[in-house]
DNA sequence: GACAAAGTGGAGTGAATTAGTCCAATATAA
DNA sequence: TTATATTGGACTAATTCACTCCACTTTGTC
């Protein structure tokens, strides 16, 4: 019922760069001390921000990361799921997910409508917002 | 961030035992079957529930499990943190935390919000009106 | 009073997830 | 060419999940 550990180091690295946000990029060392993430583990996360089209890397000497996009244009739940893929408050809200009990269940009703709350704050959230 | 199966299973019994609310016990095995839970993991969930004071048991033969109050005066909430402890969308949320950054940092005061959408939804949901 | 039915309590287990760590390989700016 | 970066993959300890097994206690009924 929580985000993982991982989850909030791809926040605040999201953060970190949406604060240095002048078009250069930013090593990982760097990150990794300014939020106090394991620098190999921090690698391991930001890969999944790249496969999420969240941020550009560029390898080599003076390489970095940097926002795939502008702070204006990232939300929240964008950076959670890129972590932890689709957000299911039960397993039975998970995509592709058949339910062996009757469709219209009264758990998964309710558990919709809870996870539909969040996400709306979460999907509101914009990047630029939170710095 | 998701509810366990356990969670589910324990919904499910409030569900059951609240549409047999006649005042009777119901036995474990009754409802292990009708909900297809496994029965020995089922007395377990049963046992936190007792010691959330949502349900009575009673021992012995013909004993069971009832409900400890009226459907319409239990909520979803009181079911999930039973069996979960208190709900927290991320650590820094988990009562006790003392936030090693600053006490008004940008994710744990999004994050809190999204939760309480959230607990907004569970808190306004009684037992009696998911049957 | 014996017996069977029912909850209680505790130990153990296999699989999955979490949160890393280590290291070799590759790319690239200078 | 070399130092500096990211990439990728293997490995691991600790914890959680979802049970399972079983001995024990309580209690209604015959």
């Amino acid at each position: 019922m929580q985000i993982t550990r991982q989850t909030e180091y791809a926040i605040k690295t999201m953060l970190e760069l949406a604060k240095n946000a002048n078009g250069n990029v930013i090593s990982t060392r760097f990150i990794s001390e300014q939020q106090e993430i394991p620098e190999d583990f921090l690698k391991k996360t930001i890969k999944l921000l790249v496969l999420a089209d969240l941020v550009i890397t560029q390898r080599g000497a003076q390489g970095g990361v940097k926002l795939a996009r502008p702070a204006e244009e990232i939300t929240l739940v964008e950076i959670i799921t890129a972590i932890e893929g689709p957000i299911a408050l039960n397993v039975c809200l998970a995509p592709g997910y058949k339910c062996p009990n009757q469709p219209n269940c009264s758990i998964s009703k309710v558990l919709r409508r809870a996870q539909t709350a969040m996400l709306t704050v979460l999907e509101d959230q914009l990047l630029s917002d939170m710095i």
